[in-house]
DNA sequence: TACGTTCCTGGGAGCGCTCCCGAGAGCGCT
DNA sequence: AGCGCTCTCGGGAGCGCTCCCAGGAACGTA
């Protein structure tokens, strides 16, 4: 048996405009007339209809997550798990609640597509970048639905977003493998159509410049994210004999360092390594990978308090946030190993 | 501007119950009239709204994924997110929206249900199992709306539900670990406030004693589906010098490992090893381990059809389905090694 | 020709809410 | 006492759709 406003007002005595405006926290209600409705409302258990709230407001209280992954493997990185938590946590705590879009295909993508802006299903969409270009950003763009990026849009003055420093991120782990001493330092990378794979690299590169170094093309191979294509990146810069290298992601790392040790070179003492992300897979790994750590269930949270605020109308034009990051010390990198010999008396 | 039924009537010359008639592919239209119509919907991109719609046929075409996932680890293991991708996939091409609800904390559960199933966002509710006893499981069946679990629910033969054959599957790997000779066979665990772990531990028993073997106590310890859990259970299980161990999961699979070799420990020379999952971590371990392979996203899209079957009325008493698992036999379990030696002649 | 039957179409009613306007009560001021 | 203001409350209108009923057209049959 379902329970309208005008069943509520009716039990309370007062009209169902009344109910409304108890329930939507408005003022111009008497104390003693509220606390009466509201009272009912507890007993009853009553919660009021979305579908009509949301055709008579025009607002549905629904968010929808976007994510355009057309490349399944990114479900294997716990990365999204840990994104959809964070934005999951901050959603319900704002009240909203949130619907999920995957898509694993373009033609799937567009076909959807209208589905989520013109059906009124939700009131704003957070959208994970997954490729540079990618057809959906255009048309959010165009459309008329607020929506924020969860990573850097093409079109950066366009678009609201909240980024991980993953600049200023790989500019420190570059930074850190120079002090430690390492001249011959690689890079496996990540897709050069993301713009985690364009800015970590930058940043890399920046890094690596501040210490009068630059990247040798030959000390560099890109993977997508996997576990097995770190392995094999790293088998093809193992032939390069790097000193050091700085690896676009844990899972990544993992792999590179079953190519390492499957080749019979000792980490750090062959070869120092660094990775990003700080995900546990980086504490377990062998040895402990020193590694950049970003905030990712921060950034989820952060993109919807972001969302929220466009809806508001408190945002009116597009903003960004960059989220620190942090160099957490493990043993790959060597730098603790080095810490004991430098606290040793030095060797004539 | 927004379109509505009438606008599309209006245009193609035709009334507005014949334009939903045509959108809700009604017989009783002339083709003409329809092909009329259709025209002009697919020329103006017309899409009906949601909200009113769901108003008026008490439906809204969306289905709640609900994960009452307290232990927020449970997020790194890939497991969720290929749930998710097979939950997400099956819903598009159905074409229904999915709507997430991630719980973190019991009074998170019992706060935010009631928006759920009273509001009528959802038509119906896909929960994964967590832990025995959840609340939120004897609400829905108390409850009005219809559900689907995937894993076994508390009460069998109350609600429909989807699982892989946890218990054969883990029979089959305590079964393979004995023809291979093992007799002191280990085990770690799932923990048992989850139907998983109650169940591969049976299915694992019963598999011992298809072999006149035992679990002896002293062999066996639980893990909570980290890598951490699964190494921290490994390392107690070392001590008591076990021949081989079956592991309940691929992640904790892959800290047991680290615990052997730790411990200068071979696998499969010193101890065999078996797990439970076939995520892609476990071809890449070192050893690949010999995994049961369940099939994660079928699971999941198998859910997503018997919870619209339920809508439709096609169902109405409860169903289960359990889905085979796959023994993938790889080196941690020895048997490709004995292959080999049994390939040579025998020493005398 | 008259009548029944089937097929197609239009429009009223209503889903449960929000928004807005206006009425009434209560108050302080002149 | 009279006026204007604020505060509180009720009810009409309407959001865009589905459902249902009724009416007209077209056809076949007696």
């Amino acid at each position: 048996m379902k329970l309208t406003l005008e069943d509520i007002g009716r039990m309370a005595g007062v009209s169902r405009s009344t109910v409304s405006r108890v329930i939507n926290d408005q003022h111009s209600v008497s104390p003693d007339v509220r606390r009466r409705v509201q009272e009912i409302i507890d007993r009853t258990g009553f919660i009021p209809n979305i579908a009509a709230r949301s055709l008579a407001s025009n607002r549905t209280g629904v968010l929808g997550l976007v994510i355009p992954s057309r490349v399944h493997s990114l479900f294997q990185d716990p990365y999204f798990g840990m994104l959809i938590q964070g934005i999951s946590r901050a959603s319900n705590e704002a009240g909203t609640t949130l619907s999920l879009f995957l898509f694993e295909t373009e033609e799937e993508e567009l076909r959807l597509y209208p589905r989520i802006v013109a059906s009124g299903l939700v009131d704003g969409v957070i959208l994970t970048a997954s490729r540079m270009g990618d057809p959906l950003q255009t048309r959010l763009i165009d459309g008329s639905i607020p929506f924020v990026m969860v990573g850097r849009p093409d079109n950066q003055d366009k678009v609201s977003y909240v980024d991980p420093d993953n600049v200023g991120g790989a500019r420190q782990a570059a930074v850190h493998l120079c002090n430690l001493g390492y001249r011959r330092v690689g890079y496996v990378g990540a897709p050069m159509s993301t713009t985690a794979g364009i800015t970590r690299l930058e940043g890399f590169r920046e890094g690596l410049a501040d210490c009068g170094n630059a990247l040798d093309p030959e000390l560099r191979a890109d993977g997508d994210f996997t576990e097995a294509s770190g392995y094999a990146a790293m088998q093809q810069l193992i032939r390069r004999g790097p000193e050091a290298v700085f690896v676009a992601s844990d899972t990544m790392a993992v792999g590179a360092l079953r190519a390492l040790k499957e080749a019979g070179l000792r980490v750090p003492d062959d070869v120092g390594v660094v990775s990003f992300d700080g995900l546990p897979a980086s504490e377990n790994a062998v040895p402990p990978l020193t590694t950049v750590r970003q905030p990712i269930a921060e950034t989820g949270a952060a993109a919807v308090e972001m969302l929220l605020d466009l809806l508001s109308g408190k945002l009116t034009s597009p903003v960004s946030r960059i989220l620190p990051t942090e160099l957490v010390v493990r043993e790959s990198c060597g730098a603790t190993r080095q810490l004991e010999i430098g606290g040793m008396p030095a060797n004539p």
